[in-house]
RNA sequence: GGCGGCGUAGCCAAGUGGAAAGGCAAGGGCCUGCAAAGCCUUGAUUCACCGGUUCGAAUCCGGUCGCCGCCUCCA
């Protein structure tokens, strides 16, 4: 069976390369990827790897793969004792809470859960352990209380990031804590030494905490074994995050690779003013202080037009975060779900609808059978060629177009049309579900987006009901100019009018 | 200083050795009382620049310029 499996080819950042993706056991993946260290509210940097993680989540379980993802909560950073210091709250009681706010903005965006979703907190014995083996191996050393990993003792460190220790300028970045007795300056911290009124656990070298890079080790391999088929994260993890993690895990397992493929999300970039009054375009992140929260951001855009937004870009790119995509994403979930409905409205005409009272299976009308018949194996294989999101966008377009020029009558369709439409309707929705798109029914959809600018825009919608009422009157008494005055005042508030035969109705730019 | 990436039409963005996807914007047309929506249609002899490899390069190699990311907070 698992051979019949739709091959999937993924970028490795390892090699560099796209490679045809082999798990480990035919049929089934092992993915583990970085979630968030839990002390504020995310932002959409985030958030664009746990939607891209979420696409490729869902795409393993279109295809039929048996996938068991873990993604963990960093819940014990020395971020988050800082934040609750300054807050004065406990800070698993700050991290827990985060994690809420999290789950709230993911669940929104319609992100699925992880098959796990392990924390920190819940793994101190076996963080402990990791470490005691690492020390015993003499991968890692003691100093006060604290415990280092020793990065010259693990000859390939450097090897997915590329880089050699030599080649390196610590404390180019401004980061490296000299004031520590470590052997080598690259040396990490695998446990820290707590003061008495700080978060901390009992352990053989006393009173402390996890350092930063153990916990994903630990879970990873706790959950999913000593070889990961999938190892995924932000870009900015690859260094030192992930090296860190095939230094620990390796040398503490004694197996390699500690992961098969690595999967790394581009950075979400803003466009700015610099002080100059320069156009600029950087990274967005918490220290910058240039970044906007998933929050904010649903605040203002429908779910399905972020995820939208995000699907235009290939994942390991760069993205710029611009209101203008934001609004152009938010059209094009528009043109589609508009597609959805009008599918809907022609099947009421001839009182079929696409779950009940479906036509009868019949030829497909002309010129779709290409469309109809070869979609889905293309679509899969734009996907399946290391999740290219543009071309899959590309072809849902193709049959939203296909689905409105169909449509353009407003006769009753002939059963052969019918079948068709039944038949694209299916596609759209199949293939919107793998990108977590077009997962509403159309009214509801259109709704949520025009409820949203209305919001935004701070209209009430009785004045445009009253107005668009006044408008519809004007024209049975064929008073034009009143009508287009009225419609001009519309248009000034952005509301856009659109008559057909079965009435009036109206949006918002 | 080291490592890596990017530079494709006005804008966004795929393609990475064999006839330049798609979207937005713009022009023309159909539809419409007029519009909007929708549909049809027009647009890069050319892929930052220079040189090389090849029968053939946006795609490979070398160099130049510009931008960005990482070098222990980072998604």
């Amino acid at each position: 069976m698992s051979e019949e499996l739709r091959s999937v080819i993924l970028f490795d950042t390892r090699t560099q390369q796209k490679r045809p993706f082999e798990p480990q056991q035919p049929g089934k993946v092992l993915m583990y990827v970085c979630g968030v260290t839990v002390y504020d509210l995310t932002h959409i940097g985030h958030a664009r790897v746990f939607v891209f993680f979420d696409v490729v989540q869902r795409f393993f379980r279109h295809l039929g793969y048996d996938l068991n993802f873990v993604r963990n909560h960093t819940d014990v950073d020395d971020k988050i004792l800082k934040r609750a210091d300054e807050k004065g709250v406990d800070p698993l009681e700050l991290s827990a809470r985060y994690i809420e706010e999290l789950d709230r903005d993911m669940q929104a965006l319609g992100v699925e859960r992880a098959t796990s979703e392990p924390k920190v907190s819940e793994h101190i014995d076996d963080i402990i352990e990791m470490n005691k083996a690492l020390v015993d191996k003499g991968h890692a050393y003691e100093v006060d209380g604290d415990v280092y990993y020793r990065v010259e003792s693990f000859e390939e460190y450097g090897k997915l990031s590329r880089r050699k220790l030599d080649d390196m300028e610590a404390g180019r970045s401004g980061r490296v804590d000299e004031t520590k007795q470590k052997e080598h300056p690259f040396d990490f911290a695998l446990w820290k030494k707590s003061d008495d009124d700080q978060l901390g656990w009992d352990s053989p070298w006393g009173r402390g905490r996890p350092g930063w890079h153990i916990e994903c080790s630990v879970m990873s391999t706790k959950y999913l074994g000593p070889t990961l088929d999938i190892h995924g994260g932000g870009r900015d993890l690859i260094f030192p995050h992930h090296e860190n993690e095939i230094a620990q895990s390796e040398a503490a397992s004694g197996e390699a690779p500690f992961a098969n493929y690595w999967m790394h999300v581009g950075m979400v970039n803003v466009a700015e003013k610099s002080e100059d009054g320069e156009d600029i375009v950087r990274k967005m992140s918490k220290s910058l202080g240039n970044f906007w929260t998933t929050r904010d951001v649903l605040g203002g855009y429908h779910p399905e037009a972020i995820r939208y937004f995000m699907h235009t870009t290939l994942y390991r790119k760069p993205i710029t975060y611009a209101v203008e995509n934001l609004e152009e994403a938010t059209r094009r979930v528009q043109y589609l779900y508009t597609a959805l409905k009008r599918i809907d409205e022609t099947l009421q005409r001839a009182e079929y609808d696409s779950d009940e009272n479906l036509p009868p299976d019949s030829r497909l009308a002309d010129g779709f059978t290409d469309l109809v018949e070869g979609f889905m194996d293309r679509y899969e294989a734009a996907l399946a060629d290391d999740f290219n999101t543009p071309n899959a966008l590309a072809l849902i377009a193709e049959v939203a177009r296909a689905i409105n020029e169909a449509t353009e009558s407003d006769s009753a369709p002939s059963d052969a049309l019918a079948h068709t439409l039944v038949l694209l309707r299916k596609h759209l929705v199949d293939a919107g579900s793998v990108l977590g798109l077009l997962e509403r029914d159309p009214k509801t959809a259109l709704d949520e987006i025009r409820d949203l600018r209305l919001k935004t825009m701070e209209l009430d919608p009785k004045v445009i009901d009253e107005k668009v009422a006044a408008r519809v009157q004007a024209r049975e008494d064929k008073d034009w100019e009143r009508a287009d005055e009225l419609r001009d005042e519309l248009a000034e508030m952005g509301v856009e009018i659109m008559d057909s035969q079965q009435g009036t109705t109206w949006r918002l730019k």
